[in-house]
DNA sequence: ACTCTAGGTGTACTGTGTACACCTGTCAAT
DNA sequence: ATTGACAGGTGTACACAGTACACCTAGAGT
């Protein structure tokens, strides 16, 4: 026998975590993310469901490395020094990747999903604000007007993450200044001491829905006063 | 025997419809939206899963009935006239009503949720910039922006009923001048024909997506401007 | 007294995520 | 060459979900 490799010969090609989630995604692009489940998934590798818990974590990991590879499509315009509107560039070419990929956002809402290319994404919008020279607080709440409820992410950027596993916490916020600076410096100016004395990373939720609300409705105040009218 | 009604002693108190939402509510206020099945409804109301179904739909029913009452219970401050305060008296209403039933967010974010409550709600707040002068169509997307990702309603308000019902349909449609003057003013204004010459209505998404975006931009420009601080 | 019916019951089916024991082919070290 | 570890795919099984369908039963209207 020449090829004993390849005898049989329609030879699955192996899994891996990026197989995996791509055929996800293409599935939940075409099918719907009601329609992906461990099973159909599974059956659309031509495997058996319990061979993809050898490559994911199971749903849950499933889902957050599908949003993790849709962040990272999003594509990163070079910042021009115009912070207004690099950002607004950068927010709309993240639209229009969320848009490719109809689940995303239903998905996105769901969790918290503070992952790598999420911290990426974010500290690369950050930086923007402040390096444009807005003050780290204004950026700061202007992060959250334009995440509150617009990406679903920004309420819970630093809360709750749960003191179980104390150690890798505090590794992931020393970590936090190398890898993710601007958001590092919304981190030091939003601290506060708490209690007990400890130091609490907490952001008001009711001042920024208000901060939120406020641009908003000054916003139309404006535009009312200028006769504005979008013919 | 004198008072054979009451003969067995714990007698349940009967289902319906009201008191079905209501436990469900309670439920999933102390136990968590996740926690809330079916069955764990059943059990909490001491009643075999399957009599659910004579007062509800089913568990996308069970769902919307619940959102439909924390919609309602809003509480409505009666306007002053100045819409901007009045606005926004409203909306902060609104949030902290579904603060305080945390999985409502997550309910309302994962349907279109047209039910009545919310059509009264909608119509009452587009009322207040309306009568408060501004345009039907400054109105019109001052209602998007505000509701684009920040109750996940808006982007489907009138897109998209499917045409299987088109009796229903234009009933409701009907209905609608009367019923919620102010939306239907935006509907009318909204409209356009499509490629066959039929009435569309649809709202532009990316169009709504940037007005909102604008405002959030601008107004970070104007408090940066203004050397703004929170504190 | 008789039927109708609203409303609660019981059983059963399909589909979900996943724990656990099991194979099997590959490769490194003996 | 033999061994054995191990990465990765398999099979079976379980608990839980939503709900279709047939059934029973108590009370109201005739």
């Amino acid at each position: 026998m020449a090829a004993p490799l390849e005898s049989t010969p329609a030879r699955r090609a192996p899994l891996s975590r990026a197989r995996v989630l791509h055929v996800a995604m293409a599935y939940a692009d075409t099918h719907g993310i009601d329609a992906l489940s461990m099973r159909s998934l599974a059956q659309e590798l031509s495997v058996v469901p319990m061979a993809l818990y050898k490559h994911v974590g199971g749903k849950e990991d499933l889902l957050d490395g599908m949003i993790e590879v849709v962040v990272g499509e999003i594509v990163h315009e070079p910042a021009t020094g115009a912070w207004k509107r690099d950002a607004r560039e950068r927010i709309l070419a993240a639209r229009s990747t969320l848009q490719r990929h109809q689940w995303s956002r239903a998905v996105l809402e769901s969790r918290p999903a503070m992952t790598p290319a999420m911290l990426d994404y974010l500290d690369a919008l950050t930086g923007l604000f402040i390096d444009g020279g807005l003050s780290v607080d204004l950026t700061h709440h202007v992060m959250h007007a334009l995440g509150n409820r617009m990406w679903g992410f920004s309420q819970e950027l630093f809360a709750a993450t749960p003191p179980s596993d104390t150690a890798s916490f505090n590794a992931q916020r020393d970590a936090l200044p190398r890898q993710h600076p601007h958001l590092a410096q919304i981190a030091r100016a939003a601290a506060h001491a708490g209690p007990d004395g400890v130091l609490v990373l907490g952001c008001d939720d009711a001042f920024e829905f208000e901060f939120a609300l406020d641009i908003v409705l000054d916003g139309a105040e404006k535009l009312h006063a200028l006769n504005w009218t979008s013919g």
